[in-house]
DNA sequence: GTCTATACGAAGATAGAC
DNA sequence: GTCTATCTTCGTATAGAC
């Protein structure tokens, strides 16, 4: 019952979520997402009764779930070293499908949100304390020490979410692919001496 | 003669720098660069004709000369590790002091860029370019050969631009201070393996 | 639930006086 | 070089009909 709602309402979010990563939170007006969504004008209002903030926040927990998902799901498959490598892979392939115009919509909220409004920061802060919390009990699942676990998790999150920066700015994958090969390296150090 | 300029337009880019720091590209009007620096309306125009944008991209300059001014000051007085370490103390400083309010401006500009501004883009790539040739440098000085310190060189400026933003949403110094412990570690590593 | 119309404010940019 | 309008566009939000 919680958050489903009806299908316009969700396309909203994700046409949102669309334009946060491409454009940014503040160039992301709603007249604009209306027409990325097809919804009507007098939908807004009705199904988000806090205005643009609320839709941005829920933007944020969107794309945050999402990414929580991906992680999740590679989490079956595989060691830290090979999860990471496909969170690496996943940012990869959007910022070249895009043309380089795609970023993290969560960073972009993070970047641009002000004291103005607090739930903005803590949807953000929220989206990667989850995504941390997935990476940090792989890792301890795969041996590490808490911890270590904690730092790791931190680390590769703050490493990928850099280097997506670096390469949009650079319109090259280098930053992205010399960052993924580092922490593939850094993980597997980490986990061989942990089995010491 | 090339960008000097008089003082009221050097206030004004650093009023711009300042407010992009903490509020972000957008929401960095000309009104409030007024405000800030205590410049008169009508210089606006007049030193810069090419409006906001022109501003904003010289914001972005005037920040990442700044940050790289700082590197090169650390550089004469230690070890790569050394000067990592200051990179990180510099912006922990910043946060703190700004009670968590001020990220990096040029990391702002990069994620809030679009197409319509690719002059904002190359300003932003030519000042994280010009950081990471830095830091290129100075780990060829320590040994370590030009592929693997160019590879370095990019993982600590994204890695530290990361932590910056999980450090800024959280409110809390932990995921810089994490990811200048890791960074410490794998530059030390790399420079005594290279010297074996 | 959805539509139109509109009020209201903010911001970028320009024109012309001083 | 600087100041005061002013034009124009855009964006949020609300009111009230359907």
């Amino acid at each position: 019952m919680a958050a489903s709602g009806s299908g316009t309402r969700q396309r909203m979010v994700a046409a949102a979520a669309g334009s946060i990563r491409r454009h940014g939170a503040s160039a992301t007006s709603i007249d604009r997402v209306l027409s990325l969504s097809g919804a009507p004008r007098g939908s807004v209002y009705h199904h988000f009764p806090g205005g643009r903030a609320q839709l941005v926040e829920e933007a944020v927990g969107f794309a945050g779930q999402h990414v929580s998902g991906l992680i999740v799901e590679a989490a079956g498959t595989g060691s830290p070293v090979v999860v990471v490598d496909r969170f690496v892979a996943m940012w990869r392939k959007q910022l070249v499908e895009s043309g380089f115009r795609d970023g993290c919509p969560v960073l972009a909220v993070a970047v641009e949100s002000d004291e103005d409004h607090p739930e903005l920061t803590d949807a953000v802060a929220e989206a990667f304390g989850r995504w941390h919390d997935l990476l940090k009990a792989l890792l301890v699942d795969a041996g590490l020490g808490a911890g270590r676990a904690d730092q790791l998790a931190t680390f590769v999150i703050a490493a990928v979410e850099g280097a997506l920066v670096l390469s949009r700015a650079q319109r090259r994958t280098g930053p992205l692919d010399d960052v993924g090969g580092e922490l593939r390296g850094l993980l597997t150090a980490a986990i061989e001496e942990s089995a010491s």
